[in-house]
DNA sequence: TAGATTGTTAATCGATTAACAATC
DNA sequence: TAGATTGTTAATCGATTAACAATC
């Protein structure tokens, strides 16, 4: 149904769509034309329908796309009809903020555990899980399904986990330490470097200074 | 000395140029050809080239790049000489934990000050500064040379302060609510949608799977 | 049927890569 | 000088936009 190998700005843009449609669905709307929606969400009708049409054809001549349906599908390509368990490995500020972050389980995104190395930590509770130990990650992930790993922790750590995390076979690993982690293609990776997305505002501020 | 209008692509990979730059420069490395940072950065040498040109010429011919000169420069590129103070606005978990984050500091962010509308907050202690409500925004952005405001708050709440923002004139929003701020041109937005960033994991995890 | 709007092809635009002359 | 590597132009590739026939 898909095609293999949807570009990567493709795939960028489709958490967005999935936005726009659930706030459509809430206000009630049943169809919308892809010029409506890009007059909201401020992108050419021709990428929109591009976009739904590498998936295949979501909407119907004349008519629109049906807001539901299309959230759904979008939701389906997004693997968000699929439940997932992460474990969370560092449980500083960014990893407690994380795991209790309620509005991912609404995706089905499910935090299973929380780990440190920091003996000081290990037994604290964060939201009715102890934290545990980073020994211990390898066991947990193979007996509670883990397909998810949240990295926060500094870099030194993140890479040295990482290993870890590849002799699972974990299938994601969201990165939010500041390195790149060097995996095998089969480990899908997603960094989220909030330093450099700082570092990209402040160029935006600069940039017409002079 | 920089074209005006380079494209948002180049922008966003300037950041991790910065962080590899740092780590050679942290290796004690003088300078690099852009064959070698190439095989590094698993990018082409072109592309280097092309990145580094559009702000002049920062190598020598037969020579390569000095590091701790190219450093710097990417460094003044993206605004890391100036100084800049934030503040946070929603003195929940994420919140929190980025005003707890010390590395921005490196860089010369500074948080000035954290703000809620939550009564209970108000008054609490986060990291040596007392959480303020947000009805005192505007007059201590006025105050404390405020120039970028970071939005941790529920979305509804975002898009009621955005306008206060809009209106104090602020320089740069660091938005991390799921919701996509309408400002004027003249305030320089940076999203961070980390259920985007999780849905797109998601993606690639099942992108193989039929 | 007539009008609307998709799905899809073709045209344009921009970004990446390749190639090489300039030069240290 | 010879070798290395940049800066830059030209070629290629991919993504976006425009256009329109298909069709509901």
């Amino acid at each position: 149904m898909q095609d293999k190998n949807i570009s990567q700005v493709v795939i960028s843009r489709l958490p967005r769509y999935f936005r726009y449609l659930g706030d459509l669905k809430d206000e009630g709307m049943e169809r919308i034309s892809s010029g409506e929606l890009s007059k909201r969400m401020n992108v050419t009708a021709s990428q929109i329908r591009q976009d739904f049409n590498h998936f295949g054809g979501f909407g119907q001549q004349g008519y629109g796309y049906n807001v539901n349906y299309l959230y759904e599908e979008i939701g389906k390509i997004l693997g968000l009809d699929k439940r997932h368990n992460l474990i969370i490995i560092g449980a500083g500020n960014l990893g407690q903020a994380l795991a209790n972050y309620m509005n991912f389980e609404k995706r089905g995104f499910f935090v299973k555990g929380i780990f440190d190395r920091k003996e000081s930590l290990i037994g604290t509770d964060i939201r009715g899980m102890k934290v545990m130990h980073t020994d211990d990650i390898e066991e947990f992930i193979k007996n509670n399904n883990i397909d998810i790993a949240v990295l926060t922790l500094p870099k030194q750590g993140a890479t040295e986990i990482c290993k870890t995390l590849v002799n699972c076979d974990i299938s994601g690993i969201w990165n939010f330490a500041h390195v790149d982690l060097d995996v095998p293609d089969r480990i899908n990776v997603e960094n989220v470097h909030l330093s450099d997305s700082l570092m990209k505002l402040s160029f935006k501020i600069h940039e017409n200074e002079n």
